[in-house]
DNA sequence: CTTATGTTTAACAAAATTGTTAAACAATAT
DNA sequence: ATATTGTTTAACAATTTTGTTAAACATAAG
């Protein structure tokens, strides 16, 4: 009758388990989330949770290390390539709405777990391996050619990020207040972005000092 | 022997309450948050705790709306004034970085409850009854002042928003990989931005454009 | 057929947390 | 002296959640 009654035996199900934890999670966080909670979003029950991953402790450590692991390419590969700056900063942007258009409570999540247990933070970096020398080097060398010097590029690097993430991390409080809770206006809003934040850097950057 | 074994009866229990309450819940968030934890840290039990505040949910709801009453005029406040508007963006990013540098888990605090339980927005917005129009309007004028007409004014809100937010939202991460977790030095760069980041909308508003 | 693996059902223990209650106590006001 | 209010101690029930275990069952593979 039901054709997908048994659909299949082992196949899937630590998939499923891995999509369902991290959707749970990313939207309740850690302590918001019960084990029930992802079974439930798995479609199986808690002791078959419970044989994949012993314990939720186990099970959030693998999210967190997936999501991060989805989260920390974006912030390097836009200063990878060799275009222009301008074109660079084009690129970050787009990458990161890209990221965040498929993965939008990501910051959140991230920024929760990070706040309540920083300790977490250590272990993290090593295992990506993150070395920001060498893009600080490099948008130094680029923010002098723009005759820009008396700026620490990690003020650069804190505008470019706060104007990205801010639309999705403050989204409920600024869809609410700024666009009268309009969704499609909102969603609009996002994707003029990927214009107007690259725009906005382009003019601070180059300035009326140029001349 | 000792002088203040018993301090006083009733007078500041409340008051230390509501502190105790304010730095544990902004700290470990509404469910990393005990009872126990905030009647520790306001040197009192348990029990006396349920005596002042019924359960959790009031105290919570006491505190939130506390904390929204400290954020909020922040944001309405530069815009109050009539002074030319760069003057007035150097005085909202002074005026949040006053705000934030007495409460620097405010923003986690509040984004983290307002994404968890977006319902509580409703009731919050009206009873701060803020407006957006007259502000956006306002901006809108400014904007056209700079010859920039094809800007959203919400915009350059998101841009300042995110801009001076990000440097407290992202600070574990931003301070370990970015300051290798030198904590004097992310002091001074918090301070730097009420320079950096004024100069950077200035120039961004100004543009070359300008001639 | 038998075995191994994945899966469900059911039940359980242990812990943490919340909220309540009763009793005693301390200090202040009447 | 008595009554009132704030406070502590102790104990308790109810709930939720976690983690474990045993038994039965299904399906695929030997």
């Amino acid at each position: 009758m039901e054709p997908d009654k048994k659909e299949d035996l082992e196949p899937g199900t630590e998939r499923k388990i891995l999509e369902a934890a991290g959707k749970v999670f990313m939207m309740k966080g850690r302590l918001g989330a019960s084990m029930q909670d992802i079974a439930d979003e798995a479609g199986i029950n808690r002791t078959l949770l419970h044989y994949y991953f012993r314990n939720k402790e186990k099970l959030f450590d693998t999210i967190f290390a997936k999501v991060l692991a989805t989260a920390f390419p974006t912030i390097v590969k836009a200063f990878m390539s060799d275009q222009p700056f301008l074109e660079k900063i084009k690129m970050f942007v787009d990458t990161w709405t890209d990221m965040l258009k498929e993965n939008p409570y990501l910051p959140v999540f991230v920024i929760q777990e990070i706040s309540l247990n920083p300790d977490r933070l250590a272990g993290i970096i090593q295992h990506v391996g993150l070395d920001p020398d060498v893009a600080l080097k490099e948008i130094t060398k680029e923010l002098e050619s723009y005759g820009i010097v008396d700026m620490d590029p990690r003020h650069l690097i804190a505008n470019m990020l706060g104007m990205v993430l801010f639309p999705y991390i403050g989204r409920p409080l600024f869809q609410k207040v700024a666009f009268r809770d309009d969704k499609e206006a909102y969603e609009q809003f996002l994707e003029d972005r990927r214009e107007q934040v690259p725009r906005f850097i382009n003019l601070a950057l180059q300035g009326p000092g140029q001349e």
